[in-house]
Order: C-alpha cells, then structure tokens, then sequence
DNA sequence: AAACTCTGATCGACTGGTCAGTCAACTGCG
DNA sequence: CGCAGTTGACTGACCAGTCGATCAGAGTTT
C-alpha cells in the first residue's frame, strides 16, 4: 500500500532516479531526439531497468507531466479559496506559482511547456482535458470578479484565461530560449507585469493616478 | 529571374505542388509523424522528387514558415507606418491580420505555430531570430505609445509584445486543437476581445462608461 | 549458521520495423 | 543528342522495446 519498494537503506529508489534524469536529459536534448538509453545512462541504470519501471518512453514524460500539473491544479483551487484575496490578488499567486515554479525547476517546466503543454498535437492531445481543468480554474476566478463587478463583463472567464495563460507560457518560453534574461529581479518583475498588463491593460488610464511617470 | 521554372503551359509547377501537399499532410499528420511519402503522395508525384526540389524534409517545412511569416513582417511593418491610426487600431490590425491568416489558410497557421512557433527546440530554434524580429515589431508599436502617453510607461514593450502575441498564439492553439468553436463571428469578436483585453485590461474601469452591465 | 529457494531488481545484447535520403534509370522536349 | 524533370526500389542508420540471464536479499529449512 505505501509507495515505495521499500528497500534497502543504502539502495536508492531507482524509479525516481530515472524520472530526475528523464527530466533533465528531455530538457537538454529534446524528447524525440533523446534516446531511452541517454535516460538510462543519465541515470547510471541499465536500459532493461527502464522498462522495468515504465511501458514506454512515452509513460515516462506522461508521468511527469501528471505529476507536475496536477499540483499546479491542487495549487490555483487552493488560491481561488481565499476569501480575501481580490481577482486581481488572485491572478498573482497563480502567476507566482507558476514562475516559481521554474525558478526552481527550470528543466522540468521547460520539459512539460515545450514538449507536452506547447506539442498539443502529440502528447498534448492526451491531456488536453487536464490542461483545459487549469484554465477553467482560471476562468472561473475571472467569472466570479465579473459577477461582483471588479472585472469587466464583456470579456469572458474563458477568453480571459487563455490571455492570461497565454501571457505566461510565451514568458517562460523567452526564458527558456534565452530571449530574455533570468534573474531574481526579473521572475518579481514579470509576476507584478503579467498581472498588470492583463488585468490593467496596456493603455495608461488617465483618471486613476497609477503610472510613475519616468523621466 | 523570374521565378517560376518557366514551363510548357500544361505542366503545373510540381515544387508548389509539393508545398502545398506538404501544408496538408503536415497539418493532419504532424511532421515528425507524417513520411516524406506521404507528401509525395498527396502531391500525385514521385518519391524521389520531392529530393529534387527539397534537401530534406526539414526544408519543406523551413520554406513553408519563411514565406509566410515573412508575409506577417511585411504586414506589421506597413499597418505600424499608418500615421493615422492609435496604437490600439495597429494592434488590431496585426490581431486581424494574423486571424484572417488563420481563417483563410487554417492548416498552413497550424503547422507554422504548432511545428515551429511553438516547437521552439526543434525548429523554432534555427527561425528564432525571424520570429523575434514580429516580437520586436509589435514592440515597437507599444514603445511608440508609451512615449507619447497613450500607453502606461511601466509596461516595456518588449514585454507587452509577448503578453499580445501570447494571447494571440494561445487564441490560434485553441482553434487549432478544437477547445473553442470557430465560426465567422468568432473570428471578429475575438479580434476585438484580445485587444480589449490586453489594451484595455481585465479590470473593470469605473470613471470610464465602457462595460455593458450585464443582466 | 550454512545451505537452499524464491522473488523482484537489474542487466545489456539483440530483434524488428521504420524511414530519410540515394541513385541509376527513364522520359520527353528542344 | 542533351538535359531538366521524373521515377521508385533500395540502402543504411537508428532506436524502441524484448527477453533470457544474473544478482541480491529475505525467508526457510536442517
């Protein structure tokens, strides 16, 4: 019933080892351009062992990828519960979560972004449903602003959450490629311009006295 | 000079020929999936002469993004010299650009953003520079603004061109993989509803008479 | 405590199938 | 003839997944 094989002390969970190191050679080289035994060797395992733990390369990259959204799920229904936070305060922390999120692991984000999230027509199409479960969970914050009349009611929970999300992924994808510099500094920067770019639009609104003129 | 291979009258050109079976192919099979047989095939032509025209596989691909996206440049660059027009009217033009591209040559937008756009690792990569170079057009569109106090001064441009084309690229992905419906009315509601949304913002404005209120 | 056994973990050589790309031959027009 | 355009069978490389062998530790017997 528990997890683990529940082995040895000294023996490490081998299953683990190869899910970090499918991580990290998917991130580097691609996940068709890798092959199983790259994996194998990053992990210093056996490429039988491989295929002792999973069916196909692919369970792998999908176990990943499960993993790894679900808690971005478990994440946004826990933010939406907040009863005191505003939609825009809301929109933050999801946008926080997920920056953090690659802040600390960048090779696993960019390997669920690139090739699950941004490949829709290969493995994306499998997970389509779980991927639309986030941004449904982000309308619906959106949806519940308009109703109290915080959010603009033209603009649907639905339409909004793909901006948003959309905003997000082409953030971390420069990131990912290098179009643009990682620093501390710039993940805060981008949490504050995310949310202000979506939820206070680009155009300077002349009777609210929010924008620090610069020199 | 010219283009064209200057053929005898009844003789279409075969290149184009393979271009176009290759858009199709591509959009229905994916790329890596899809034999360059296949193509062959749809296009009614040999094997082999795919090689005669084409180095590899892969250059298909390349030429269909270059003449297309080389068109978009264009695009940009010329509703940008409209002097007449705010930047809210460029950047919906440069949404209804890239919309009507969708609506009027759906699968040739669904190979260029699903299998380079979006596939930033593999083939992104080498059009990066290409692709940045819209980036940075839209950009420009934004600093322009953002000088003469239409556009807050906080938000960069390069920053506002990738949360635009992220909506706008998140908007095509869902059309593309069948999450939201696409109808004539779609199109043109979703031209003015990016706009709104990453112009205007999310945020309901109260010293502005602007939202609808709703029933 | 030595010998034995059973089972899951571990190993890596091998197989089978898939394609991208090649090439030698053919065609038809000028 | 000559050459661009055209053909499709074939080759060579690659690699996911298989499988029978081996190992190691826990329990069992004597």
């Amino acid at each position: 019933m528990a997890a683990g094989p529940s082995r040895a002390p000294n023996s490490v969970d081998k299953r683990r080892l190869i899910l970090d190191a499918a991580i990290h050679v998917f991130a580097r080289k691609g996940f068709h351009s890798c092959r199983v035994s790259d994996v194998a060797d990053e992990a210093g395992v056996a490429y039988g062992l491989v295929y002792h733990y999973f069916q196909s390369k692919e369970e792998i990259l999908d176990t990943l990828f499960t993993e790894r959204w679900q808690l971005m799920i478990d994440a946004i229904v826990s933010i939406d519960q907040r009863r005191d936070a505003s939609a825009r305060d809301k929109l933050y922390m999801v946008a926080s979560f997920i920056i953090d999120s690659y802040r600390h692991e960048p090779d696993l984000m960019k390997v669920i972004i690139v090739e699950v999230t941004r490949a829709a027509n290969t493995f994306g199409l499998r997970h389509l449903t779980k991927i639309r479960e986030a941004y449904e969970l982000i309308g619906k914050i959106v949806d519940d602003a308009r109703r109290d009349g915080s959010f603009k009611s033209d603009i649907s929970g639905e339409f909004a959450a793909m901006c948003f999300y959309g905003a997000i992924e082409q953030l971390l994808s420069a990131w990912i490629f290098d179009i643009v510099p990682e620093t501390d500094e710039e993940f805060e920067r981008a949490k504050s311009l995310v949310v202000e770019a979506i939820c206070g639009g680009l155009e300077a609104e002349p009777s609210r006295g929010l924008e620090p003129v610069s020199g």
